[in-house]
DNA sequence: ATCGGCGATGTGTACGTTCACATTTCGCGA
DNA sequence: TCGCGAAATGTGAACGTACACATCGCCGAT
């Protein structure tokens, strides 16, 4: 049963009030409420000042159905993610959403269920039903990236998380730059067998950062470990951990992320391995907990944040019409902390 | 500059096709095409077949605008959610996701900045505006769960992690049997001095923990601490834990989250002590890496998921008009790793 | 005094759909 | 063959808003 309906009796007409409702009890035409609704200019202020109160008094609100129908605006801005509950999408999510809300736009968020190609036009579809403005697609995924690109879309595009090769709108942290600031750190300490267990196949950033390891290994001229691929859970980083023990060719590992990393030094640990004694370990994101890992964590920190922001300056850019905008790749940092140091051997 | 669209040249009126041009396109009427449209019974199967055609070649999508301007119905579902980070909002609401996908309705969410009544409002007004047919509340915050009660919706609302007391309709797992269940864990242990690090003071669910570790408290009898409170994060359990030793009146620690929990961790043992030797700590939540931490972390595990899918069963249930509807609270599962230990004195 | 022009406001219509009701078509028994 | 009811389809509204254009005063310049 629906809350605040009766079901018995007659429905008490309780249809909720129209601009003409205002225009009526103002005195006006149904015109004028509308310029005072969308403040255009040339209207008498004391007109105004009345159509406002009405407005106030009997609580209208304009039916954005009917707004949408006719203008196709909405001063909406959608964003499509690819549902996951990682670190870094989220929080450049909430950064979206904060940033859109300052510039006056409202969020619309949907997730993917699959990254296949029916599951993106379905959510696309549901984003466009609202007449959104802009977009923002959170797609870590190769695959929904692809997906994107046979989409002839009429409104801007901004596409986050990705390397920023090829995309037309597209922003992302400089992971190769971070991914080889994590290995070449490592080479400095004098590491020369370093493991990298990087993430899914179909993600940018695990690809990216592969691509980054693999660079700074190869400049270095070290011999070069076949990357592990995992799934970015602690679990995974346990479970690998514990493998990779088995045969001990290496003194440091570069985890995809923070929490591979975790599980990594959980499986050291239990192997009696001291690590940054034995073997050292770097993970990447630095998320709010990894300053409190045992050891605490160096690792890469990436600014979802800034992302966010970026992300909408851009967007709310091209609505408008401005030009000169900012790409920029933002650049990552590398958080040293204490589960690296020296390589023993 | 948006993408698809020219320039310079005579807008070619790419517009829409909508459902007359179907019904030309046919030889129909565009009522008939709308009664395909809404899978109305009494079309003869030839006709819909040739409809269904025409709609497949020309793309033909029904505008949302329309529909919602005329019915008030969307089959979309709302999700307003406070706008947090923590892994317990989040995982509910994917699951919100996939159940309400599953159900043939789609979602659309919207965060909260602030929880003042002018952002729920706010917020509230861009959901109503998408003619959503029923509501979701991720609202942890007390404030945002009063700001409700004021607001006389006429769509079926759901509420999700309150206490389940006095909302109207709310589900929740039962955080106080959950913080009943850590404390009576350390109390069984034999400790008699125990420390409970809480949530912020207008959370939902740091209240009800705090209520069930007093309870279990003053059921054994034992000396009352005042508990403490805090933010939620790593950093804060980690200052805590480090002033906490300053006095040392205590055996365990009850945090009110693992990221609090995890903190306290890292105090411990930059102190020195040994943990569970020294002093156990219990967390709560369980996320996944809770099991990674050093020691593998006791907890009280919640199926957020769980949560999510029954929420939205709810939701659509009371939607269809539904009667006999499940609101049993969810209860949680203590998981004792290797944080806790009995009482060395 | 007349008229152009501008500020302020009103009128008609379109947006794309569904609902209520009207109309046509069809099959079948009398 | 007719008529009748049900099935199938069509017609006219209405939803609430914004845009294009029309209208009405009023002021100052000619």
């Amino acid at each position: 049963m629906k809350l605040g309906t009766t079901d018995k009796m007659e429905a008490p007409k309780v249809r909720a009030p129209n601009i003409r409702d205002v225009a009526r009890l103002a005195g006006v035409s149904y015109q004028t409420v509308s310029r005072v609704l969308n403040n255009a200019e040339s209207i008498k202020p004391s007109t105004k000042r009345r159509v406002l109160e009405i407005i106030e008094q009997i609580g209208y609100r304009p039916n954005q159905a009917a707004r949408a129908l006719v203008t196709s605006k909405s001063r909406t801005i959608g964003v499509l993610t690819s549902q996951t509950a990682h670190y870094g999408p989220t929080t450049s999510l909430h950064a979206i959403e904060d940033a859109a809300r300052e510039a006056g736009y409202l969020i619309t968020t949907t997730s993917l269920s699959t990254s296949d190609q029916g599951s993106i036009t379905e959510g696309l579809e549901h984003l466009m039903a609202q007449a959104i403005e802009g977009l923002v697609v959170i797609a870590p995924q190769v695959r929904v990236f692809d997906a994107f690109r046979q989409l002839a879309l009429t409104i801007p595009v901004v596409t986050l998380d990705s390397t920023g090769q090829g995309a037309p709108r597209s922003l992302s942290v400089d992971q190769i730059a971070g991914a080889r600031m994590a290995t070449n750190h490592l080479i400095g300490l004098g590491h020369k067998d370093i493991v990298h267990v990087a993430g899914p196949r179909d993600w940018i950033e695990a690809e990216a950062r592969m691509r980054g390891f693999l660079d700074a290994i190869s400049t270095a001229d070290l011999r070069t470990h076949r990357p592990i691929l995992g799934d970015w859970t602690a679990d995974f980083g346990y479970h690998v951990g514990t493998e990779l023990l088995d045969f001990r060719d290496f003194t440091a590992v570069f985890a995809g992320n923070d929490q591979m990393a975790l599980g990594l030094l959980h499986a050291f640990r239990n192997a009696g391995l001291d690590v940054p004694g034995d073997i050292s370990v770097v993970g990447f994101d630095d998320v709010p907990e990894a300053r409190h890992f045992f050891p605490p964590l160096t690792t890469v920190r990436q600014d979802f944040a800034e992302l966010g922001r970026r992300s909408i300056a851009l967007l709310v850019g091209e609505i408008e019409g401005e030009t000169d905008l900012d790409h920029a790749q933002i650049l990552p940092e590398l958080i040293v902390r204490d589960s690296t140091a020296r390589a023993c051997r």
